[in-house]
DNA sequence: CTTATATATTTTATACTTGAAATATATCAC
DNA sequence: GTGATATATTTCAAGTATAAAATATATAAG
């Protein structure tokens, strides 16, 4: 046999591998310990605190369609999550006049009150967790995660 | 009302929390484009391709409660893809003599040569996700993962 | 106005995952 | 050996996700 015609696997090419199964394991470990915290806590879960964190940053309300693109998950699975915070009293559906095919979905004040409890501890869990990251660690990442959030995008469907 | 006597939520904080929704929406986005490919491409899902890694480095095959382990997963439900991956001739299991309440799940010779395909595909996607990531950005953010997930598993089960 | 098409959401069928219960086998203390 | 306990796996029920079909409403062309 001759030597290899075709480019072999660059070392970059498996640290780019090693790369991506540390961020995997690393982000798994993050969201199941996040997820552990929100069902012992505060009998939550994580879609629901997706969907109120989306609907609090609009105080007019969004639509299902709007939430699913925001979340990107499908429109029923936004429907299931919707319908329970409803049941609920964490949010509710307001009409919208001239269009009875959609509604807005708000969050009700006691959802805003939960929510921002949620949300402060769940600041709070993410700091312990990533404790061991100074800020140069923090820094640099978030630089490197923004530049390839970018490529993701920009190569992709949005 | 007074200053507030508990410390603010600090910028680090902040940055930590940002850090982790880059990291979250980062990972999701390369799951699911990697699991797009994998069925796309090979009909296959990404638990099938963990679970025939796993076996891939361990030649003398593992019972069913060490794949559960090195995955994290739950052992029903690597019941449920070693079932699948046994109808489709990808691995067998391997009575082991002396304890019949467990076998050795293996390759076969099909099994193996799949998984290099596969293998050698996704470290090649992997490569072109990450291709905004030059060596020192691969470097530095493996050095910091390394820490994290160090913190991870001292911190938490394992 | 009526048909065609587009939009918004819900329903349905399927798949995957977990945790707990059930089953089977092994090991230990006596 | 027998009973108690530990280990290994599978089965089952419940929760959550998606994609596609179904339903309802809106808009546009003529």
């Amino acid at each position: 046999m001759t030597a290899p015609a075709e480019q072999p696997a660059s070392d970059l090419s498996k640290d780019r591998l090693r790369l991506w199964l540390k961020l995997l394991k690393a982000s798994r470990a993050i969201e199941d310990e996040v997820r552990r915290r929100l069902r012992a806590e505060f009998g939550s879960t994580l879609p629901r605190f997706d969907v109120m964190s989306a609907l609090d940053r609009a105080p007019d309300g969004l639509k299902m369609s709007e939430i699913s693109k925001l979340l990107r998950v499908s429109n029923g699975n936004i429907t299931g999550i919707v319908d329970k915070l409803t049941d609920e009293g964490m949010v509710l559906r307001v009409a919208i006049p001239g269009d009875r095919r959609a509604h807005l979905v708000r969050l009700t004040p006691m959802g805003k009150e939960k929510f921002r409890t949620h949300a402060s501890a769940h600041q709070q869990w993410i700091n312990e967790i990533l404790a061991e990251l100074n800020f140069d660690d923090v820094a640099g990442m978030n630089l490197r995660l923004d530049r390839l959030g970018e490529a993701l995008e920009g190569g992709a469907d949005d």
